[in-house]
DNA sequence: GACGAGTGTCCTGTATACAAGACATTTGTC
DNA sequence: GACAAATGTCTTGTATACAGGACACTCGTC
């Protein structure tokens, strides 16, 4: 039966309005900016008629919203609101929001608390530092994990099968076209595992890096990571002391 | 026809899962806390099996999560992600952000950027000032009306039925018990409108006082608002000044 | 001003998503 | 340990939500 549902053209049957609706708030994320109802059902192959009701409904209830302008349609008022109690009620979330403000406040660094979802990276909060740093709106974006030193403490404990299916190719190539060797990375993951922290020189641009540090769940797996963006022209001694207050942090997001 | 489906018995009929997804989202909103899948049912008045499998589909697609503990479903960290987009994208949000992110920094004070919506109260985005003041975590919370100076900004232009049609009775009292008498409240917007801008003091707490700025749509109406959370001792010079200020973050935010 | 491509709305038949209810478990209380 | 009140899963029939397609408009483009 299994079989036979999985083998069957999902192409075009009949589906509901649940799917149609995860699917269309999955490809507006991953689109990342507005887009017309009809190209909407094209990118989604779903029937027209289906997308302007439910489009219709969603815009109704505010979860998205259409441009007064061009009429293209994108994530309204109302879904940042829900996505609010997320990040209010959630009990990580909570402690660790409240954990960044004070690691940037102390350090005067930016100070970022990042997860892995469905496979994606993602940075859930930041605190800019102190530095006239460019301000990095990535925030809620998707990131290649290979760019990231969260990324590769989050990855810790899987297997290079698992590994080699979670990262897209593409994803190996940095900003700056330089390429990253599969091999490297899954030693670069061995070694974040057993250092219990990463550091990454140079990665999303030459000015920067990264100090990452894992927040460990009740399983005891890499649930999250909170990290620093730092300068690269930082001394040995000022590294050490930034990475012994950042795993405070980590060990205090982990122990419950 | 459309009398007769106004009419017809709305307990028990059967619903699109699209108007349930919308009904479970907006009872967790107003909820602000978790609850069980039986007990959420029952609060919507909807069929136990059907509630049983939209929020299996929503937490699968991790637009809500199960607390591990205690079993009681909440928005997940899709949502949170999802809602982020808004945030980013929408071209008033995006600036309005910035704006009050700048506006904290010059003055040293709590700064906060307020919308409508249907019907209710909310301060979309806030960014603390310097002050040793208690963070208030209102962001994304609903908030009576009445009890803001913001929300006497939003409401300028309805007429007096549409204000005592908007505001529930109960929102008229304040934290503190005393009750806004219906005809102050509509006179205070009047002068709101007047004025261009509006100060409250002493309403949610006896220490703070409120400066808000409307911020006007492109059809004249105010669509949201910019304000500051000040202490109630400022000399008159401090508070004109932060006036002068403030009223210049609204006309930048104003013009398109 | 004819044409193709797009938008938004409405109608209709039927495949199927929903509601109801049964069942096996779990939980808490006396 | 008996009982009531939950939870989570599964099956089934039928009311209806969805897909398809028609229609009237609005664009640009040649």
């Amino acid at each position: 039966m299994t079989v036979i549902s999985d083998m069957r053209d999902t192409a075009s049957r009949r589906e509901r309005s649940v799917d149609r609706i995860i699917h269309i708030l999955e490809f507006l994320h991953g689109h990342g900016e507005g887009i017309r109802v009809g190209a909407l059902a094209k990118a989604l192959n779903a029937p027209r008629s289906s997308t302007y009701t439910l489009v219709n409904d969603l815009t109704q209830a505010g979860l998205l919203e259409i441009a007064s302008d061009d009429q293209r349609i994108f994530f309204g008022k109302r879904m940042y609101l829900y996505g609010l109690n997320y990040i209010r009620e959630n009990s990580l979330a909570k402690r660790a929001r409240l954990e960044v403000d004070r690691l940037a406040k102390e350090t005067g660094e930016t100070s970022e608390f990042c997860m892995l979802q469905s496979g994606r990276y993602t940075i859930m909060y930041m605190r800019p530092g102190n530095r006239p740093f460019r301000i990095s709106s990535a925030v809620g974006l998707q990131i290649p994990i290979p760019w990231t030193a969260s990324g590769r403490l989050l990855l810790a404990g899987k297997s290079r099968a698992e590994i080699e299916e979670l990262i897209a190719d593409e994803d190996l190539v940095l900003p700056d076209g330089r390429r990253i060797a599969i091999d490297d990375f899954i030693r670069a993951i061995a070694d974040a595992q057993r250092d219990g922290y990463c550091l990454t020189k140079g990665l999303v641009d030459a000015v920067t890096q990264c100090l990452a540090a894992p927040i460990y769940g009740a399983d005891g797996h890499v649930e999250a990571t909170i990290c620093l963006v730092l300068p690269v022209d930082l001394s040995e001694e000022q590294l050490g002391a930034l990475r012994d207050r950042l795993l405070q942090s980590s060990r205090m997001l982990s122990t419950q």
